[in-house]
RNA sequence: GGAGAGGUGGCAGAGCGGUUGAAUGCACUGGUCUUGAAAACCAGCAAGGGUUAAUAGCCCUUCGUGGGUUCAAAUCCCACCCUCUCCGCCA
């Protein structure tokens, strides 16, 4: 969320830098709406006001044993009128706050201009694509080939868009998790996180999913709904809901494992074979709690350490910064990771690093202590995958295949594998 | 699933329907005292919102959540949510 004093003293700058991402905002309909509540808030509230003063004197008057009838007639239609002002100030408070739950959050001034993925500025590269000395096969028929991923199979259980895979494939996916985890809890200093999967609808206002993003999610069914997590985004930034970090708790770096639920709506088109586009997949998740003057700087780290699984498993990478029209609803700035994917011969996203700044810290209420002040004031969160696990899968397959179509295993990984050095038939 | 107990400020814990945003204790902050510390004593100490140039004043809201009764609700009524204990079941 955008703060509403920002949004209503500034309003005319927040719809231009909203403009960027090519989105609309209606100021005009906005500030009526917002002098609206202005008028009817003081309103109610000078209601408010008088019947309780006026509460009190009944008190007073009924403890010295006057008469009341005088004090309450005087009031007769103060109760009447109270309760209209607040429903109506409620009617136009919840407009507000549709109107604001709506609304992006604010691009930061270095995001590139730009209308999608196309206009994505490259920042850098790491490695090489590889040049293999024969036809690149993509990770599906790789799979197949071996016997290990097995489509068909998952799509009697549960249809389209779902995986089963086998033997030291499967282990393969886990081994890549167990690296991750190991390497930022070990290496780049987070705090391991084990968390629900299921959530309340709550949890996903508070990151930005809902309420604009329903479509996306699946939900289950009851009185009251739990959600599948798309991300472990979800669970773990509201860790920091309604709380108020002491001086020195900050900053917070936790890391996650979690398998991610999409509904892909929407994406009918693409990536419709193979694993690239799932309706479950497994992902590491980074997530920062940091202050408000760190979050640019938490950026550059925490994409760094996504970065450097890559490098560990020696796969070659770019990162690029999204476009003002490509970044997220709720991202300021936003750095995604792509792999370079031989059988697609093609960077793909493998990790999305986004700084959010106060946008879902208002949303859930996340604050810390001002040190100086001693006033609590909103922080800020960042995350990023570190990295998504079903794509780092792809990315060694196709990037680690032999002419035989079997695949070592990068070193980094042996460990993990029992020291086997490949995987084949 | 059955039976019971309970949800109040950072924590613990009071609270006859009426100057209660809320006693008291602990914790915390500042001060006095002390060579220093502790102890003791004094003072301060919730969050959110509105108005405003203001982190100054003033005002409003908040005692699990949502409704209701009343001139007035932490206190009464209803529904829901959550936590704890015991029994059953279960990975």
């Amino acid at each position: 969320m955008i703060d509403p004093k920002l949004l209503r003293q500034s309003t005319a700058d927040v719809a231009a830098n909203l403009a960027r991402r090519g989105y609309t905002f209606d100021a005009a309909a906005y500030l009526s709406l917002e002098e609206r509540r202005k008028a009817l808030q003081m309103d109610t509230e000078h209601l408010q006001g008088q019947r309780n003063k006026s509460a009190k004197s009944v008190g007073k008057a009924k403890a010295q044993g006057e008469d009341i009838q005088p004090l309450l007639l005087a009031i007769k239609d103060l109760g009447d009128q109270l309760a209209a002002s607040e429903s109506a100030l409620q009617e136009v408070q919840s407009q507000l706050k549709d109107i604001e739950l709506d609304l992006p959050n604010l691009l930061d001034a270095s995001v590139p201009d730009g209308r999608d993925e196309s206009d994505n500025a490259e920042v850098r590269q790491w490695g090489t694509p590889i040049e293999l000395p024969f036809d690149a096969r993509d990770h599906i028929e790789l799979g197949e080939n071996l016997g290990m991923i097995d489509f068909e199979a998952a799509s009697k259980i549960s249809g389209s868009r779902f995986t089963v895979m086998s033997g030291p494939l499967a282990r393969l996916q886990r081994a890549l998790i167990q690296l991750m985890l190991d390497t930022h809890t070990d290496k780049h200093g987070y705090e391991e996180k084990y968390v629900p999967y299921l959530v309340h609808a709550s949890a996903l206002v508070g990151t930005g999913n809902l309420p604009k993003f329903e479509k996306d999610l699946f939900r289950t069914s009851g009185e009251t709904p739990y959600y599948l997590i798309p991300t472990a985004e979800v669970p773990v930034t509201n860790l920091a809901q309604d709380a108020i970090f002491e001086v020195g708790e900050l900053p917070k770096h936790f890391v996650a494992h979690t398998p991610c639920f999409r509904s892909e709506a929407g994406s009918y088109g693409q990536d419709t074979k193979g694993m690239i586009r799932q309706h479950q997949f497994e992902k590491v998740e980074l997530v920062h709690f940091v202050a408000a003057d760190e979050s640019m700087a938490a950026l550059e780290t925490l994409t760094g350490h996504a970065e450097a699984i890559l490098q560990k498993l020696e796969l070659p990478y770019r990162v690029v910064a999204l476009c003002a029209g490509d970044v997220g609803f709720g991202a300021a700035k936003t750095y995604d990771i792509e792999v370079w994917l031989p059988g697609q011969q093609k960077y793909r996203e493998i990790s999305s690093c986004s700084n959010y700044n106060d946008f879902q810290a208002r949303r859930m209420k996340a604050r810390r202590r001002n040190p100086d002040s001693g006033k609590p004031e909103l922080i800020h969160t960042l995350n990023g995958s570190g990295v998504a696990a079903g794509r780092a899968l792809i990315a060694i397959m196709e990037n680690y295949q032999n002419e035989d179509g079997s695949i070592r295993i990068p070193i980094a990984l042996q460990p993990y594998m029992g020291g086997a050095e490949s995987i084949s038939a």
